[in-house]
RNA sequence: CGGGAUGUGGCUCAGCUUGGUAGAGCAUCUGCUUUGGGAGCAGAGGGUCGGAGGUUCGAAUCCUCUCAUCCCGACCA
């Protein structure tokens, strides 16, 4: 089974090394599936209430230095421009990581009454954080993304919006990308730098690594106090507000790809699909030819009108075979295979992704909506898949030597007790490689012991290794 | 930044140990036959071997330096 994303990501034709390090060429295969990604997403943000904007690229480097975690957590992997017009600037320009400093520079011109509140503004755009070691749509030098930003009167209301907004999450990214992620809080030092709680959604690859596919950060008033973004009471007194930010990325197509393959390619869920449909048409003489070309944009005419994504592989130099295996690497949901007979029988015969099952002797009549109930089960059938994945990759250790050896057998997430403490998660990270992924909020309570340090603990918590 | 590897037609790589003036497969082009699970045959075009310097009559091959990329660790969406 091939696993490598990055091979899988070139061959299928999502993207490609870019000349610069790190960087990586989005092609139009794997962009298609972005903007589908942004559609579904930016109409669940904008029902929110949370408006689209856009801030510079550009941040003053003074700025990122007001919050003194924030900019702890992010200053060594920065990109910083000195000079421009052929000149040493007066102050560096930081091409932004994240946009909490600029966008909250400006909420506090924005923000003066509770009458403002609660304020909030969502933009899409690229970010560059100058990381170590990339890969392919789960780490790269510049990647795109979503940051949506409120401030709130009270904590419990900005509390309750980061959990709206990773509610939100969950509900895109089990309906739309048929992913199963466990949902929870991070520990401390997993935390967003300058963040007071950082709520995530886990997701178990296929090949046994979790990803973290989206984060939503109660940031508390700490940004708040260093921008000074503060409102007037009805009571007549100033206060700082509290504030959310909350984000997904380019990583989601990688959760896709790593979520969902098999040994031949891709699997697209068909809601992201660019090609849903993709029609194959079979023949040999000029004369079959043409009948065969004409059913099938009788076909794509007819998809067209109920909205399916399509297209006909024309292409006159590669033999079916040939065709059949590249559209399957590429995770085409559904193949629509036409051959003179079928035109003469009037019918058709599918080929779910999925379950690579030929289905002969589908009736011409009424085509359409067949496929359109083929689509809807395979995007049920591979969550169902996912969180089958998920259960059945999921063990407990009540010891550290058990928790390495699920790990070096199994993968996976591994459920144990710790005591919520970074001395005892940081050694669980050198002795094992894995980290402290989420505690999750629907874990029952259970008496237990930390696995490192003996002491009680509640509640257990996931654990894995993370890309 | 540590460890490993690689750089040779568009792509994947061989050749390097033991120097003798560049090769295969895929792709491309031409022609004919093919097309229901990765087509066949015949022919053609295309490379200052990452860069610089050195050794040598002669360097893809040996030496020195340099640049870049990928993979494995510490950092992260």
């Amino acid at each position: 089974m091939v696993v490598d994303l990055s091979e899988l990501a070139l061959k299928a034709g999502l993207a490609d090394y870019s000349p610069v390090r790190g960087c990586m060429v989005i092609k139009p295969y794997g962009y298609a599936i972005w903007e589908l990604i942004q559609k579904e997403l930016d109409a669940r943000i904008k029902e929110c209430g949370h408006e689209n904007a856009y801030f510079p690229l550009f941040i003053p480097e003074s700025f990122l230095k007001k919050e003194a975690d924030h900019i702890e957590g992010f200053a060594p992997e920065c990109a910083v421009v000195t000079h421009a017009g052929g000149q040493k600037l007066e102050e560096p320009l930081v091409i932004r990581p994240t946009s909490e400093t600029i966008i909250y520079h400006m909420f506090s011109k924005w923000i003066h009454s509770w009458r403002d509140l609660p304020f909030s503004v969502n933009q899409w755009a690229n970010v560059v954080r100058w990381e170590m070691r990339t890969r392919l749509f789960l780490r790269t030098t510049e990647f795109l993304w979503q940051e949506g930003h409120t401030a709130h009167a009270t904590h419990e209301e900005a509390d309750g919006e980061a959990l709206r907004m990773q509610k939100v999450y969950y509900d895109f990214m089990t309906k739309i990308l048929a992913l199963a992620p466990i949902v929870g809080q991070k520990s401390d030092s997993e935390r967003f730098a300058g963040a007071e709680k950082t709520y995530s959604l886990e997701v178990l690859l296929r090949d046994g690594k979790i990803l973290q596919a989206g984060t939503s950060h109660c940031l508390g008033q700490g940004f708040a106090k260093a921008f000074e973004i503060q409102f007037q009471t009805p009571n007549n007194e100033l206060e700082f507000v509290h504030l959310t930010s909350w984000g997904v990325s380019t990583r989601l197509i990688g959760a896709i790809v790593l979520g969902h393959l098999d040994e031949k390619g891709l699997i697209l869920p068909p809601a992201v699909a660019p090609i849903q449909a993709i029609i194959i048409p079979i023949y040999k003489t000029e004369e079959e030819k043409n009948k065969v070309l004409e059913e099938c944009q009788k076909i794509a005419s007819e998809l067209k009108l109920a909205g399916i994504r399509h297209k006909i592989d024309s292409n006159d130099q590669t033999s079916p075979g040939a065709k059949f295996n590249e559209w399957e690497l590429k995770g085409v949901p559904i193949r629509v295979q036409i051959g003179p007979r079928d035109v003469q029988n009037n019918q058709v015969e599918l080929v779910r992704r999925d379950k690579c099952e030929k289905l002969k002797n589908i009736p011409r009549l009424g085509l359409p909506e067949k496929i359109q109930s083929l689509l809807t089960e395979m995007q049920d059938y591979l969550y169902e898949r996912q969180l089958a994945w998920r259960e059945e990759n999921t063990y407990s250790a009540d010891s550290i030597d058990e928790l390495e050896q699920i790990l070096e057998t199994k993968g996976g997430f591994i459920k144990a007790h710790w005591n919520g403490k970074a001395d005892t998660e940081n050694k669980i990270k050198e002795l094992t490689k894995a980290t402290i992924r989420v505690k999750a909020f629907d874990e029952p309570e259970e008496k237990g012991k930390c696995l490192i340090s003996g002491e009680e603990s509640l509640q257990r918590v996931y654990i894995g290794r993370a890309y």
